[in-house]
DNA sequence: GTTTTCATCTTTACACTGTCAAGATTTGTT
DNA sequence: AACAAATCTTGACAGTGTAAAGATGAAAAC
């Protein structure tokens, strides 16, 4: 103890960052539709206007909550492909459900993030942050291509598949159309099915 | 003309579904987040309250509308098939363009039936709808495989990867991540590559 | 060290939102 | 004809985002 706290100085020090721990603690409590700036204001007990300057308006604090969003997103990919054998498909595998990790423990960030805005507008910290994450994930899949699919049209269709089928699990589970299986085991499991199924005339023909 | 209308009767007649028409219009233009259930009631020329006896509150309006939204989505995805041949993965294919459709030219629909809402409870209307579109994907994947999904946990899964594959490009697309091909032929192979493509370990070992 | 300047935060005000309660009007029922 | 129910309006309230103007402190200039 150093003596009573200064009653309230009237700088905060570092409330940008502290908007951002409020918005974001908002966000998963109230989610995207129920966001209220004046609400994360007063949680890091400040005007209702002091987040103005920082951010601008609603959809500024909104892009720079996105952008932290796309930081741990990455993040949880990493997670998992630490915890999962070196071998570069199993890293791929690793990475999608890295992907259904973050949506999962985040569904509102993840909403924020894909559901409810305009596309990042060119050049933005925003935009940087969802190249980041994009990047993170043709990386794992040039592993196991052996090259990088950032070179070659082709091989980046494929990063666009693997994220299209993580990206579309994880929002339908999120919209209460799937149900995920109990154990994390099954989870996983599930999950390596649904990206792996065939769906080509081939892979579909009647046994 | 039969004379001067009458100044405006207190009984609108068939507000419910003009409210509908409105609500739909208000999506359309100003999407989930701007949309205003004043603003409705304006477009139908009624106090701000009308709204209110039939659908309840916002959540009830956006219930009603989702429900419209899902046989919507059904429309789409029977007229891709009507155009398409015959032969049943062909007609499996067009289910998943048609999904694509709806979601390109309501938008704002798409993201109102699985963007930004809680699951529909049971037994609801909502619910009802949402699963008959469900059904009609699981009637094209039976065809395919000649047998019926809903009687077979395995078979289900194959229409939820389907169903995941379709839905994940859809909401990538809205969200400005992936950019669509130009013309309507490209656009159609294009999504029937992202379908296809094979991400087991086999497809994907280095040629 | 004093003054000026600027970034930061507060206060105040305004238009807009959804929802509730109470009243007015029309329709349907007995 | 009288009553009951459904439908729509009016009015009020708390809450929202944003803009303008003032208060405060810190940093910079002299």
């Amino acid at each position: 103890m150093r003596g009573p706290a200064p009653p309230k100085p009237y700088h905060h020090g570092d409330l940008r960052r502290a908007i951002l721990d409020a918005g974001e603690a908002e966000l998963s409590e109230k989610g995207v539709r129920g966001f209220s700036l004046r609400h994360v204001a007063t949680r890091v007990d400040v005007s209702h206007t002091a987040p103005s300057h920082h951010f601008g308006d609603t959809a500024g604090l909104l892009d720079a909550l996105a952008e932290r969003g796309f930081l741990r997103l990455v993040d949880c990919m990493r997670a998992r492909q630490d915890r999962a054998a070196a071998a570069p498909y199993e890293q791929l595998i690793a990475t999608g459900q890295g992907y259904l990790d973050f949506a999962l423990s985040n569904s509102a960030m993840f909403r924020l993030l894909f559901g409810s805005r305009e596309p990042p507008k060119d050049g933005s910290d925003l935009q940087v942050a969802a190249l980041g994450a994009f990047l993170h994930l043709a990386k794992a899949v040039g592993a196991v291509r052996g090259c990088d699919p950032m070179q070659h049209p082709q091989e980046r269709i494929l990063v666009l598949a693997c994220w299209t089928r993580a990206h579309g699990l994880a929002d339908l589970i999120l919209s209460g159309y799937i149900d995920l299986p109990e154990g994390e085991q099954e989870r996983d499991a599930f999950f390596r099915h649904m990206l792996e199924a065939d769906v080509t005339p081939a892979g579909m023909a009647p046994s």
